[in-house]
DNA sequence: GACCTTAGTGTAAACGCTTACATTTTAAAT
DNA sequence: ATTTAAAATGTAAGCGTTTACACTAAGGTC
């Protein structure tokens, strides 16, 4: 405990314990391996030494580094929060370590992020979202470290991903509304440059209005950054426009809260005056009043997929295979039903 | 680009470019060092090769690293988001990178969490309160790793902290509230064990309380989670005691949230049948119905001066001066004013 | 008792970089 | 042209681990 000069290393622990170190080296990764009796002569020495292995020696030793690195887009809001809680619960079960890097939503931020977190030797990365430079991917198969994408499932992207239908999800929720008798729609999208999440549910929409006879074209969608007094301006925007839309559909539950709180500004009742809805159902979305109308998506599970994956990838050197998961509408009370469904 | 056997060294790049490592290492570490013409040379070598230093080897020979670790409770609510995000701007104009580890309130997660940053060779660790086993300061000294504690300002304790006076700000808040004329006072607290924000808003009510003739020995704090639902539950729970209190003290936003919830469960109305205050000042509180009544804390201030301090610690080798961060009550409308306050 | 396993341990060579020191080249000063 | 200092580059010794390989000692087997 005394504050020496230079923290311990295994060679004064092999010292200590008179033995080399190479065995005070297996006491601590495969210790069966050595006689009881010396193993606890080397116990000691490291208790009474504070010894703790330097990592980065031991990388470069033995190239493993039993860390995974995750790039999130924003920790600045709850979207990501309980998927990475899971998969950094599920990575610590298997003896992984999690290291977490935002990109606040910026290309460049993300690729230097991930030259980062490569050079310290993450075994395996976890991205969010498909949208990104191929020279990246190059990249990140030349110096060998698997990647996983969750938040977005494609088929056709280059690398694995455990996630949802973006498109698909935001259409049913869509076509749910188109159903409830809503025509005027208007959306607030998040940025979709450079994010499928974002673009895709835009499309998703607009499949959904093609579908039912409306113009998709009409759909104009805003696009800015997910925060919720973005989300309160352009909702009242959009409000000055006449015809009024009944319905505004928002890229995430950020958003729509955002949108909410344009409505309570503008002294709108909602679902009365007009219905908002969202998307991801992170906790805010029951938080608010009223309650969102959002489509759920299951974090937990995907961040522990996603965990078991990467980890099967890293360990078995294999190829990773994508999963998609389910997601499903939340209907609450942020939405009014405009005719009778049953038509 | 293409997936060779192992990505390129220092070697491979000196080779390609007829120089000697060192004078690679030095066209990246510094470039004016080194004659233009053989940078050019270099740096064409570095591009063709793709490559990328190795940090665990630079590491070992520099002793370096450039990397700050934090540790927070939890990234499930937003409470460290914005001072975080402050920290890592800061940090990176400073051309340091953030690691971000999330504890989840646990004590023994912090621990291993502190070692594996440390083993990873962060060269300062960021810390949120004071209250830990003492034993981690002695590792970290040994190690010669500079700590900076935030979110909790004290002036006693071993290492400098960035932070507000806990006690005082809630106490402030309290007294407000009882110049408003409540005196039915209940309190939801965080859990107070290993937790000195918890404890010390705790005892800032009870300062207050005992400042103005009320017992504090009946605040009776309950202590819970800091989530929305614990929330509820916490205040559905409080109110069917009677008699009821006219005020809720929460100790943090995410709680006054929650305890809004219970209010709407219960069909009370915030303010007219109780009072509900928070603590931080996060978005949530200006999202909810009503806004609530909290004390700001000025997280990004914070974030940025315990980057510049902990940088400092860092580079000049030398003790941290801590700083007192001056808070604000936000007086909105989840509380109600029981008689004229200019008695 | 000679021979073979096997368990336990030690030796020493990587791993990929930085940097003190040595050496060579270049330019300036005479 | 010669000398001298400064600039540019090279040489090689670490940094703290892991691990292939070599070695020793202790049982088992016949």
């Amino acid at each position: 405990m005394t504050d020496t000069a230079a923290p311990p290393t295994l060679d004064d622990v092999a010292r200590l314990a008179r033995v080399s170190t190479a065995t005070v080296s297996r006491c601590i990764n495969s210790p069966d391996r050595v006689a009881a009796s010396t193993r606890a002569r080397v116990e000691t020495a490291i208790k009474t030494l504070g010894y703790t292995p330097n990592f980065a020696a031991r990388f470069m030793a033995a190239k493993r580094t039993f860390t995974i690195g995750a790039i999130i887009p924003t920790m600045e809001n709850a979207i990501f929060a309980r998927g990475l809680q899971a998969f950094q619960e599920e990575l610590h079960q298997r003896g992984y370590t999690l290291l977490v890097s935002s990109s606040a939503y910026k290309a460049e931020a993300e690729e230097e992020q991930i030259r980062t977190l490569v050079a310290r030797g993450a075994d395996g990365l976890l991205l969010i979202g498909h949208d990104r430079d191929p020279q990246i991917y190059d990249y990140l198969a030349q110096q060998h470290v698997p990647v996983l994408v969750a938040w977005s499932y494609s088929e056709t992207a280059r690398v694995p991903s455990i996630g949802f239908d973006n498109r698909a999800a935001m259409r049913s929720l869509a076509e749910r509304m188109i159903a409830l008798g809503h025509k005027r729609i208007a959306m607030i999208s998040g940025i979709s440059e450079q994010n499928d999440r974002a673009r895709l549910r835009i499309e998703g929409v607009k499949d959904a209005m093609a579908a039912h006879g409306l113009d998709p074209e009409r759909l104009a969608p805003v696009e800015l950054p997910y925060d919720v007094h973005s989300g309160a301006a352009a909702f009242v925007d959009l409000m000055s426009h006449s015809p009024r839309p009944s319905l505004v559909l928002c890229g995430n539950d950020v958003l729509a809260v955002g949108a909410l709180r344009g409505a309570h500004q503008l002294g709108l009742k909602v679902p009365e005056d007009v219905s908002i809805t969202g998307f991801d159902d992170i906790e805010l979305a029951q938080v608010v009043t009223p309650e969102l109308t959002t489509v759920h998506v299951p974090h937990r599970e995907m961040g522990r997929k996603a965990a078991q994956e990467l980890v099967g990838m890293v360990e078995e050197k294999r190829q990773g295979v994508s999963e998609k998961l389910e997601t499903t509408i939340m209907e609450r009370s942020s939405v009014s039903i405009l005719r009778d469904q049953s038509e």
